[in-house]
RNA sequence: GGGGGCGUGGUGUAGCCUGGUUUAACACACUGGCCUGUCAAGCCAGAGAUCGCGGGUUCAAAUCCCGUCGCUCCCGCCA
């Protein structure tokens, strides 16, 4: 007998009886998922974690009966009765207790339930702003339950491998320091110290490392991460990040037991994983795909055609080219029949990303070529491009000509949008790459200042680490990303371990010496005593269980997320608090 | 900060473009009744919305206009 289950009011879960418990006297809870009332007997559905089985009143039972006919959906039962298989003919396949049904003897109310504001069932479609206020009716509903099912296993699995590995987990603190680059910090007023404040982490980052200098040399933590920035359908203000740091490291072991660990996960899930994954350069990710997180179940990649059309005579290109941008373009397989207004939106679609407009080439049924601006090239200059994009009959070429970023940008989202519509990407596969070679830096044309491409911890790959001084930004950082099905799900480093290269990197960020001692300073003095050669990686798991679970927000995933506007709609946070406690943090408000 | 979508009984939608035969319709849920093999039970009856909110146009507004609020998707932002 499951230990879960047995309690003073319960022998059995309803929802896990079937035709080996035929016979058997049970005690069952749960819920009323539903009942039909056919006067002179009641089907009850009882309800409980494990699923649904019948409870089937009849009017010999005077009492049982009585109480059957008052009962509405969502009371709490409990029913006593006897397994037997049903008749002949009423068995129902659909449902895994089918077989079998719960004669009552005896039926108690638990507890009385108002009518739910929406109805208990899987196929759920009404407002999320409703589900969200009422999250524990949400909650009840198996797709619910079966997201936070996973969740759990996928966690046990990942501590029970992290464990086996040697790693220990440590917590750090919620309230710590507000340091400077980065998201948004949510802050926290310290009543003790006037105008003080705590910041809420957005990683355990600095305190991992500090760890590895204790000596931890493994650690783990099923971190809770906080950053105040606008939300999205895979941002969460708080999020939960899987976060692992190893001493006397480099890349490729960090790597290889992420693919392990994943191996073992998709394993728990009865999935097999094919090990190691695909690695691409950050460089050629977005020169092919448009994107430092592409989807690889599909192809469609992007191509440089800059070098065919230079010098058509086509001024638009040209003259992007002569500025320093490309010519890139993709090859909407079978959209050859595409509207001049279908066109029109796709244009609309990558305007978004920055890109000025969309060039395009038909290649009609019969062969002919289609496009507005076919006239300003030879034909040998058309056959090329064909050719290049290995573009048939029925297809449609896409052109950004940009800077480029844009034109790798914008000709990425288009490719992924373009394959949603063209229903071209295999959802039951799941595809795993590590994108390396990451950029050290950008450049943040509104401050005016390099920016870590990562984080400043991030250690400069040996190879261009001489490229520091005068030119930043051809620096690779050893960085690794890792992305399953256009998601990036995971991200770390070999961070820096001298104090020396750290100041260094700090002031290339522009933080002045001042700065970096009183932000940062405890890091440095922390490499100052025997600080060992460390890195890590941290996952989203809200993330990594929505991709797992095939849902399309980590919202689904998580028990109680917030709104798009980080609101909680069932506790109403955040709130007005009253002026005694703003008095008592010394914070005056407007 | 910006752009798009949505907002009509408890829930999901229709109606809106083209204002008036609409007493705001339909389905599910709900309430009462009938019914002993249903499992999306069935049948009969019933209750329930002044159309997110505010203002304007008009003889007349769910419908048109302006503003505002909420939700959502995206850009920016998210080392």
């Amino acid at each position: 007998m499951d230990k879960s289950i047995r309690h003073s009011r319960r022998t059995h879960s309803g929802g896990l009886l079937n035709d080996c418990n035929v016979g058997e006297k049970v005690t069952l809870a749960g819920w009323v998922n539903r009942r039909r009332d056919h006067g002179g007997l009641i089907f009850i559905d009882l309800r409980d974690r494990n699923g649904v089985v019948q409870v089937a009143a009849d009017p010999k039972n005077k009492e049982a009966f009585k109480i059957a006919e008052k009962i509405r959906d969502e009371y709490v039962l409990s029913v006593e009765g006897e397994v037997s298989l049903r008749p002949e003919g009423t068995e129902n396949p659909n449902l895994p207790t089918g077989k079998i049904e719960v004669i009552a003897s005896r039926i108690s109310v638990l507890n009385v339930a108002k009518t739910p504001p929406f109805e208990i069932v899987d196929d759920l479609n009404v407002d999320e702003n409703l589900r969200l206020k009422y999250r524990y009716l949400d909650i009840r509903r198996k797709p619910m339950l079966d997201s936070l099912k996973l969740r759990h296993q996928v966690v046990t699995t990942v501590r029970n491998f992290l464990n086996d590995y040697g790693f220990i987990e440590v917590e750090t603190p919620f309230l710590t320091k507000s340091t400077p680059e980065g998201a948004r910090d949510y802050l926290v007023p310290s009543r003790v110290h006037p105008d003080h404040f705590y910041a809420l982490p957005q990683s355990p980052q600095l305190f991992k490392q500090i760890l590895m200098v204790s000596g931890i040399e493994r650690y783990y933590q099923l971190a809770r991460c906080f950053r105040d920035e606008d939300l999205r359908a895979d941002r969460q203000p708080e999020h939960t990040q899987i976060d692992m740091e190893m001493s006397f490291v480099e890349q490729d072991d960090i790597l290889s037991l992420v693919e392990e660990m994943m191996k073992r996960v998709f394993e728990s899930l009865g999935m097999n994983l094919e090990i190691p994954f695909e690695r691409l350069n950050y460089d050629e990710a977005m020169e092919k795909y448009g994107s430092d997180k592409p989807d690889v179940r599909f192809g469609m990649e992007l191509v440089d055609v800059s070098k065919i059309v230079i010098n058509s005579g086509f001024k638009v290109f040209d003259n992007v080219i002569e500025s320093g941008g490309v010519v890139k373009g993709i090859n909407a397989k079978g959209c050859g029949k595409f509207s001049r207004s279908q066109i029109d939106v796709l244009t609309k679609f990558v305007s978004v990303y920055g890109a000025k407009g969309l060039a395009w080439i038909q290649v009609t049924e019969d062969g002919e070529i289609k496009s507005p601006i076919s006239k300003f090239f030879s034909k040998e200059t058309i056959d090329s491009i064909t050719k290049t994009l290995d573009a048939n009959s029925g297809d449609l070429l896409l052109f950004v000509a940009d800077k480029k970023e844009i034109a790798c940008e914008s000709l990425g989202q288009l490719r992924l949008h373009l394959a949603k519509e063209m229903d071209l990407i295999d959802k039951t596969t799941y595809k795993f790459l590590w994108i390396v070679d990451f950029p050290m830096f950008e450049y943040d044309e509104n401050e005016k200042r390099h920016k870590a491409h990562h984080h400043p911890f991030t250690s400069p790959n040996e190879k261009t680490i001489s490229l520091l001084d005068k030119e930043p930004l051809f620096v690779k950082a050893n960085a690794y990303d890792l992305v399953l099905n256009g998601v990036e799900v995971g991200g770390g480093s070999i961070r820096i371990h001298s104090q020396d290269l750290q100041r260094k990197i700090f002031s290339l960020l522009g933080l002045s010496e001042i700065d970096i001692n009183e932000k940062f300073g405890f890091l440095i003095e922390a490499f100052q005593y025997g600080a060992p050669p460390h890195g890590g990686i941290a996952f989203g798991l809200d993330r990594l269980i929505m991709l797992l679970a095939k849902k399309d927000t980590i919202r689904d995933v998580m028990a109680f997320p917030k709104t798009q506007t980080a609101t909680c709609p069932l506790t109403g946070a955040p709130d007005k608090v009253t002026d005694k406690q703003l008095r008592e943090l010394h914070i005056r408000v407007k």
